[in-house]
DNA sequence: AATTAAATTTAGACAAATCTAAATTAATTT
DNA sequence: AAATTAATTTAGATTTGTCTAAATTTAATT
């Protein structure tokens, strides 16, 4: 059986292997607010169960099964925040914590019906992409704002660090998730930006946080045949 | 802290104490499907908490405290059953087993807001009453139709032992919950009664049948002034 | 009242998940 | 290459929840 440590491991692990392709025990450690010591023994534990594929000093991944279970976890996450947001009225900010504890509940068939009865999102109410039934993660082309060309109108999809006061400032400037902006000029002194919101004035915002706004075009996808 | 296994014999304790007034260990332990060296274990620490009055070998039943806890996990599990069935469409012989795992999720704004999205329904879908915000539970008349008199109109509200067998038995007279019905002759000799439901032709049901079919007079609460 | 039976508790064990402190291996610096 | 530092693992302990088997208490019978 996968207990919920189990899973709460294998769905950090999955994250942490996104970027690098191994992961290691210190990681893992800080990513759970755990102590290595007690990250190493639950390795042995995934490992015996072929969740995971580890040499001891090595780092670490997830097997092809591990993958799959942690998928399904992110899918429950994610769609639970969905819920937590559309239907409960939560603010995007205070479903996280509560999905950590949704996303453990084990009946495959509620999840699928819960899919279903939002309508089969495509994201979270924080922009990532939501996994279907079959474990199928549409990735999505998100660039950060820092990255983005002039004059291009693009949708906020994602904030990549959700801190308080990374939060607060974009409540300041009206950027939330769904907004549609334009870059408008860029100041390579600072590397900061003016940005046009649609439907409103002018805003400047730092590097600091254009890095951390995610953007996608905004093209309707089945237009373009 | 409670934790999930205090949850579930504080549930069982408060449902076992409803009919008799102390509850025995070797009881909860078969509610509970476990071992009574283990109710034993649990009492302790329960004690400890002051959730629990108890006295070893002399018998047991919940603090005020524990009595409040008890009826917090009860409103979650029903509010639960009440979602799935209504919003994601499950049969309600169905969701017991997932409520059993939803009722611990411990956010108490979660549970208000469900209570509030699903219009704060009065009975979950047994036809048992959902405790309110402050664990106020408003009881309601219920009589098991064996006891009803004749030709009295009433409402299904509840079935006392859910086995599959007896579901498929009320199914095939189209017995469900809600269903108005009244009684038009009771056969001393077996105790059978001859059932007429509203909209309907008249069925013959088992004395054993009408003993676990719950039922409560249709009249509107408000209209009596 | 003595005996037997049933219920309950205690004693001791085990698995899961975690921790601290010490040992080991790997990586980095001199 | 040797020494130092950092990362990782092992050893041993703790907590929680559960179990079996044995002891104890209470209840029921003879
Ligand atoms: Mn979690
Ligand atoms: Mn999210
Ligand atoms: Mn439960
Ligand atoms: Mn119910």
């Amino acid at each position: 059986m996968i207990s919920v440590s189990k899973e709460n491991h294998l769905k950090a692990i999955f994250h942490l292997q996104q970027e690098k392709g191994l992961v290691t025990t210190n990681e893992l450690a800080a990513a759970l607010q755990t102590r290595p010591a007690s990250v190493t023994d639950m390795l042995k534990k995934l490992k015996d169960q072929k969740l995971l594929i580890y040499e001891r000093y090595k780092g670490f991944k997830l097997s092809g099964e591990g993958k799959k279970a942690a998928v399904q976890v992110i899918r429950k996450h994610r769609l639970w925040e969905y819920f937590l947001v559309e239907k409960l009225q939560f603010g995007w900010e205070e479903v996280h914590e509560i999905a950590e504890e949704l996303e453990h509940i084990s009946s495959k068939k509620l999840v699928d019906r819960l899919d279903a009865f939002l309508g089969h999102p495509e994201t979270d109410p924080h922009g990532d992409p939501i996994p279907d039934s079959q474990g199928r993660i549409h990735s999505r082309r998100q660039v950060c704002l820092a990255e983005l060309p002039l004059n291009r109108e693009v949708q906020v999809t994602g904030i990549a660090s959700q801190t308080a006061e990374m939060l607060e400032i974009l409540q300041h400037n009206h950027i939330r998730l769904g907004t549609r902006l334009e870059i408008k000029k860029k100041f390579p002194f600072d590397e900061s930006l003016e940005v046009k919101i649609r439907n409103r004035p002018l805003v400047t915002i730092s590097a600091q946080v254009a890095k951390n706004v995610l953007v996608k075009d905004d093209e309707p996808l089945a237009e373009k045949r």
